[in-house]
DNA sequence: AGACTGGCTGTGACCGGTCACAGTGACGCG
DNA sequence: CGCGTCACTGTGACCGGTCACAGCCAGTCT
């Protein structure tokens, strides 16, 4: 019990009258020891403060029981939720959780993973919303699964994604169910795969209804970049399918400020569920999105993975519509 | 080399026909190493894709490089930046962060202070917006630093906070500018040392100008309770002093449905400036606060404290004032 | 009685780094 | 020429756990 570093396993051992090997043993719950010695080294470990040191441990078993996070600079909504998620999910798991950023740029990602590999974590969970993200990965090895997530487009065990083209259905089949024939798309920016896909399902609806084209914009996610958007807004859309809240909101602001009213004369519909779209004005009419649900997804994929199962087909988890007040019917 | 655990630093040596300890040189940045034979190290390092294994190293330095992060089970938009920001900027410090989170009961916040510091942290970083996650360190010696995040009530060398009593001077100072006189007060879940400290200078504040003492609200941050607390607006009042964003946001949006306008019959402020409320409608007068800063400061006393140097006063993050829309003189 | 079993516990090597302490050879100087 | 100095490199112990492998001491079986 040298000073400053805290009782070690030998400590604890002596004071109880046992090995340190027994000591290890009852911290690790194996069966075959008699109650009674287990009594005398829990009380020792107690009595000392007895802290177990996970780097010696983890030195010697090669695992740290920590999954690592690399989430984006600046994070949104969706990827907070997630990891957020992540976190707790984890924790139900006992393991830990580790966390670093980068931007989306190949190069960074890869610093990244080199640097929370190096850490020692036995599992990665990446936030992989743009393409860049995902070449980071190409033909590098790391030596420890790597789940991506919010991909948006992958199904699959090595993946934890929600649904996109489902979510975007589920908008635009809205505002067609209310009789709205000239819809336009707010898209997130392109370099988003999520993006990519919310677009090209509104694409892919539009055509297979036969409505008009109408040109599709693109904002930044952001509220600004929605509020910019509403000076490009189609004279003859009654609609738009915003591809996610933040913009709607700053589209709507646009929109009023014009003076024109939602969902009156323009409908619009978001993409996220934010918490403020509940109580916006108007209330939003938008898609939900489940980020528990891929948080918890990540983590049951590090189990599977850690108990060296294979990475099966696991299914795209499924938004959902939240009908509020910023939709109606196109007037007559 | 031995099959799984990847290259060590004997193989690396081996490989560049010097010695371990010469290899941990290099990699430790010593001086007085031979260009040519750092070379030799650098080459085999990565021929090897070595990677220097972190739980050897703290396990005989003692020291991890890692701060340990505790926040909120449900995070608001104030401790996930914050912590978002202490990430980086430990990052740029080169240390690495590990989060857990925690429901704000004494009991469990000292149960994931006992995780984290057993995980091996530097240093500890804790969320501690409410007096029951501070009682948890009450007689807690965990044997290393813990840096409180976002009390709003101490401006000294342990903590990094933003001055709320500032904030909400900003806030109520503008009303009573414009010319208020029956200002509301629509507070936090008063559990939160920010949500009590705004309410104190509220009451300071409208006591110190001898304006009417309208009774004051309690929500619990969220939308739906600002929603909720529209009911109870005191008629005679003209502007409203919301705790946070988020409730104003819910607060308008009673009102407007009531049929009262905002800011012509009621002036509405807010309090962090989120990212919607630069374009909610009306663009929402608000109070920012810098938790960029409060993540820099955590930091920069983690890293003080590791160099044994003593806390010291830090003083205040200072909020500011963002005047938008909702806020207007009151009618003759 | 002797061998065997099984429950429980102890011994020592080892994980992969860092630290403290020695070397080693080249060079300068008296 | 001998010695000290300096620049550079090597040696072995050690951090605090876990693992593999004994040991030990009942009780049981033949």
């Amino acid at each position: 019990m040298n000073g400053k570093r805290g009782p070690s396993m030998h400590d604890v051992a002596a004071r109880a009258g046992v090995s340190h090997q027994t000591v290890s043993r009852v911290l690790n719950d194996f069966p075959g020891i008699r109650p009674e010695t287990r009594d005398k080294v829990l009380a020792a470990i107690e009595e000392l403060g007895y802290r177990r040191n996970l780097a010696a441990r983890a030195l010697v078993t090669g695992r740290s029981h920590t999954i690592g996070m690399i989430g984006p600079e600046i994070p949104d909504i969706g990827p907070l939720s997630t990891l957020h998620a992540v976190e707790r999910a984890a924790r139900d798991a006992g393991l830990h959780t580790m966390m670093t950023s980068a931007d989306p740029s190949t190069a960074h990602v890869r610093d990244a993973l080199e640097f929370i590999v190096g850490r020692g974590v036995d599992a990665v969970v990446l936030v992989a919303q743009e393409h860049t993200v995902l070449e980071a990965l190409d033909g590098v090895e790391v030596g420890v699964p790597v789940i991506r997530l919010l991909t948006g487009g992958e199904p699959v065990g090595e993946a934890a994604s929600i649904d996109q083209r489902a979510g975007a259905r589920l908008a635009v089949e809205h505002l067609i169910g209310l009789g709205h024939t000239r819809i336009q798309h707010l898209a997130g920016p392109l370099t988003f795969i999520e993006a990519q896909l919310r677009r090209d399902e509104f694409r892919d609806l539009i055509a297979q209804a036969r409505l008009p084209e109408l040109e599709i914009l693109e904002g930044d996610w952001t509220t600004d970049s929605g509020f910019a958007a509403g000076a490009s807004i189609d004279p003859r859309a009654t609609a738009v399918f915003s591809a996610n809240d933040d913009m709607a909101f700053g589209l709507i602001h646009a929109l009023v400020a014009a003076g024109r009213s939602v969902p009156d004369e323009l409908s619009v519909v978001g993409f996220d569920d934010t918490k403020t779209s509940r109580h916006s004005l108007p209330p939003l009419t938008t898609v939900r999105q489940d980020f528990e649900a891929v948080g918890r997804r990540a983590v049951e994929l590090v189990v599977a993975h850690m108990a060296g199962e294979l990475p099966r087909e696991t299914g795209f988890i499924v938004p959902t519509l939240v009908e509020r007040s910023s939709t109606a019917a196109p007037r007559a």
